[in-house]
DNA sequence: CGTACTAGTCTTTTT
DNA sequence: GACTAGTACG
């Protein structure tokens, strides 16, 4: 009996064809992940190739780090010298060795999206863009689209012919990219982007590793980006022994850039491919798999494909909608912690989905209250916090003295005395000398203009060089403590007075453990390389399957699991599908949405739940929202429950009536008020409860001379309401407090 | 130079 | 509602 046995004949047939280029459309479910895994195997095993020739490219580290796994159970040796791992760490690994070729240290440091702003914002000012006019934002996204593409800033200036502001986002791209490698930095895009160009213009190089990597596999390859096929192209160009493996109806990552075009034209660029298709699904039940079958049948422009199983149909699938989202949550907690406690099942069997990152708030704070343990994957990103990031810039500066950003963010963290003026004033020197804005610090008594406030700099500058020699002899985790002590980072951090201080020592004190754990695991640690693997980490690399805890997560980072049971959060139009995709007039973002709800649905083995709200707040405003559209495109009988009609919807017609006041003030609900609509009378249902999308005058629930109260002012007496752009502007005369005033919607007054 | 308050934006998703 | 950037003031 063979470790191959076990697969059926699509799969095996498509780990045995090693030879030449190879599309592997694997529909969700389909053990493609074991394909790869034994499709490595095979090459080690059975054909003798040496690992040291195997590349295979993931989507996120934890899925390489699972795929060197299972290899190694399989093979049981060789598995560390197989190249896996994900795009952009692939890219530091070649950048670290030849960036000198393109005119780059090795010792680059990795700019975050935070990082990418303040430069951009510093370009904002030198070349004068009124950045009302121009959003930073829409500057960072024009460039980011921009290198996804391969497009350089000459040729977007170029692209751009007579549209002015095009010609502006050109110039800002030229001067960030300019500003990028004077700091010896590369962002996110540019990690790909340049390992592309070091390719192209270093053949001795490209030639180096085509000949090393004869068998390249890349997974979840519907989610590539013109660039990251760009690089694929290259290294495989030697052998051509390509094997990517994806599902067009899963590709969610178009606003990242991904290129769906890649899969479906994967044929066209190269023609000898053999196309194998798994659509034997081996994780979900019939009811749940026919749905996911039925919502993406609405897509058109995707490879045909019928997934099926034969794992009999399962329990319907299970559909409410709630008053509010409170209400819903509520639920969803509930019901978990009754099934862990009736049933035998673990909470690490349950996962909650939803579309955006706020609605895990509300999840979130019910899990507190039930006593459930839970995680919650992504939101703000542990790396992204202050503390975290002040830590990291003093490492920075100590890699990279070039790192002008880091070199800023602490030179007065904790206070030195030293400000924005100085700061100035120093920078304008390091301009005029064209040296780096450390440099400009260590020559800073020859700057003129500084004054008194040159003083103040050398402590800091001395400060650093310290930390530089100790960086050779002290150890990483000796080194973070060193700069913690010495820097009175963490004194300044315990003197604070802030309420999260405690937090913050925690989380300082979490990036000490993962330094000193970096230091024990790594082959070969380096300060760089503990910045590098900080920068590109993905939120789900740091989830624990094996924790007893019920997941809470988005349907984008949900991709690649699976659970027992899923609860799909928020299925309301507005919601999910988006509001931005509703509203917009491209068919095409309805699709990949479309396609996110087919991921989200396909997570689930046994058994599904989908829920949804009327009402729910959706920045500071309270929404109404009908069932999601993708709801109603499975087949009712699929279904539990009828969904209410949409001819003669009570309750939707409400939708566009004026809302009752006392929906936006509302109590904590009590248990009995969070019945599900299909057990309310229909008195309930027909109860208004809708909304346009501003408050009118009579929906406050008070007028002007009336008696309100305000949390924080006490009493008081309204004066006056005038209607502002979003919200009423109320003045009140409040008896103890002056007068103030304030936007309705934050005041939350009450009538007394 | 540092702080405290105000106004504006945001959220769709992320390596 | 939360966060952030920008401004006025001490």
């Amino acid at each position: 009996m063979s470790i191959y046995d076990t697969l059926n004949d699509k799969q095996k047939e498509a780990v045995e064809y090693t030879e030449g280029p190879l599309l592997i459309l694997a529909g969700a479910g389909s053990g493609k992940t074991r394909v790869l895994t034994h499709r490595v195997a095979w090459l080690i095993d059975e054909l003798g190739v040496n690992p040291w020739n195997i590349m295979a490219i993931t989507f996120t580290n934890k899925a390489a780090g699972e795929m060197r796994d299972r290899v190694d159970q399989l093979v049981g040796y060789g598995s560390e010298s197989i190249w896996v791992s994900t795009f952009h760490s692939t890219c530091v690994r070649f950048l670290r060795r030849h960036s000198d070729r393109i005119g780059y240290d090795t010792n680059f440091t990795i700019y975050d999206t935070d990082d990418q702003k303040t430069v951009i914002k510093d370009v904002c000012k030198r070349l004068q863009i009124d950045t009302k006019q121009l959003k930073e934002r829409t500057i960072m996204n024009a460039i980011s689209s921009a290198k996804d593409e391969l497009i350089t800033p000459e040729q977007f200036y170029l692209n751009a012919a007579g549209d002015y502001q095009q010609k502006r986002i050109a110039q800002c791209y030229m001067e960030y990219q300019a500003t990028l490698k004077k700091s010896n930095a590369f962002d996110f895009d540019d990690l790909i982007m340049k390992t592309v160009e070091l390719l192209k213009n270093n053949e001795d190089v490209l030639e180096g590793y085509q000949r090393r990597f004869r068998y390249i596999m890349v997974d979840e390859y519907q989610d590539t980006n013109t660039a990251q096929f760009e690089l694929i192209r290259l290294l495989a160009g030697g052998y051509r022994n390509l094997c990517v493996v994806g599902d067009d109806d899963q590709s969610i990552y178009k606003f990242r850039g991904a290129n769906i075009r890649n899969i479906l034209d994967f044929e066209s660029v190269y023609p000898e491919a053999k196309v194998i298709k798994l659509e034997q699904n081996y994780r979900s039940r019939g009811r749940i798999l026919d749905a996911a079958n039925a919502v993406i049948s609405h897509n058109i422009g995707r490879k045909e494909k019928a997934l099926w199983t034969d794992k009999g149909e399962g329990e319907k699938i299970h559909f409410i909608q709630f008053d509010t989202a409170y209400d819903e949550a509520d639920y969803i907690i509930k019901d978990i912690r009754q099934k862990v406690q009736e049933q035998e099942k673990r909470y690490d069997d349950f996962a909650v989905l939803y579309r955006t990152n706020a609605q895990s708030r509300l999840l979130e704070e019910r899990c507190i209250f039930a006593g459930v343990p839970y995680n919650v994957v992504g939101g703000t990103n542990f790396y992204s916090r202050k503390e975290i990031k002040d830590v990291l810039a003093y490492l920075k500066t100590i890699d990279n003295g070039r790192d002008d950003i880091a070199v800023k963010r602490i030179i007065n963290v904790p206070k030195r005395g030293i400000g924005a003026t100085t700061i100035n004033k120093v920078q304008d020197y390091a301009d005029l000398h064209e040296i780096s804005f450390f440099q400009a610090l260590e020559e800073a008594d020859r700057i003129p203009t500084l004054g008194k406030a040159g003083v103040k700099l050398e402590p800091f500058v001395t400060l650093i060089r310290s930390f530089r020699t100790k960086a050779k002899e002290y150890g990483l985790g000796r080194l973070m403590q060193d700069i913690l002590d010495t820097t009175g980072y963490l004194a300044y951090l315990e003197e604070s007075e802030e309420e999260d201080a405690e937090d913050r020592i925690e989380n300082v004190d979490e990036l000490l453990n993962k330094m000193i754990d970096y230091e024990d695991s790594a082959e070969e640690p380096t300060l760089s390389g503990f910045l590098e693997e900080v920068a590109l980490v993905a939120d789900i690399d740091s989830v624990d399957g094996s924790e007893e805890k019920v997941l809470l997560m988005t349907l984008h980072s949900a991709k690649g699991l699976e659970f027992d049971h899923v609860y799909l959060a928020g299925m309301e139009d507005g919601v999910f599908p988006s509001y931005m995709t509703i509203t917009g007039d491209d068919p095409s973002e309805i699709e990949e949405e479309r396609r996110l709800a087919y991921v989200g649905i396909t997570r689930a083995m046994e058994h599904l739940s989908i829920t949804c709200a009327r009402q729910r707040m959706i920045h500071g405003q309270t929404q109404y929202n009908m069932i999601s559209r993708f709801v109603r495109e499975i087949p009712e009988e699929l279904l539990d429950h009828k969904l209410p009609s949409k001819k003669h919807p009570e309750w939707e017609e409400a939708a566009f009536k004026k809302p009752l006041v006392k929906a936006v003030v509302r109590p904590k609900t009590t248990q009995a008020e969070a019945k599900p609509f299909l057990l309310r009378s229909a008195q309930t249902m027909s109860k208004p409860a809708a909304a346009p999308t501003k408050e009118g005058a009579g929906t406050l629930g008070y007028g002007v001379g009336d008696r309100v109260k305000h949390m924080k002012f006490g009493e008081g007496t309204v004066m006056q309401i005038d209607p502002g752009t979003r919200d009423y502007q109320v003045t009140v005369a409040f008896d103890t407090a002056g007068t103030k005033i304030m936007y309705a919607g934050f005041a939350k007054l009450q009538k007394i």
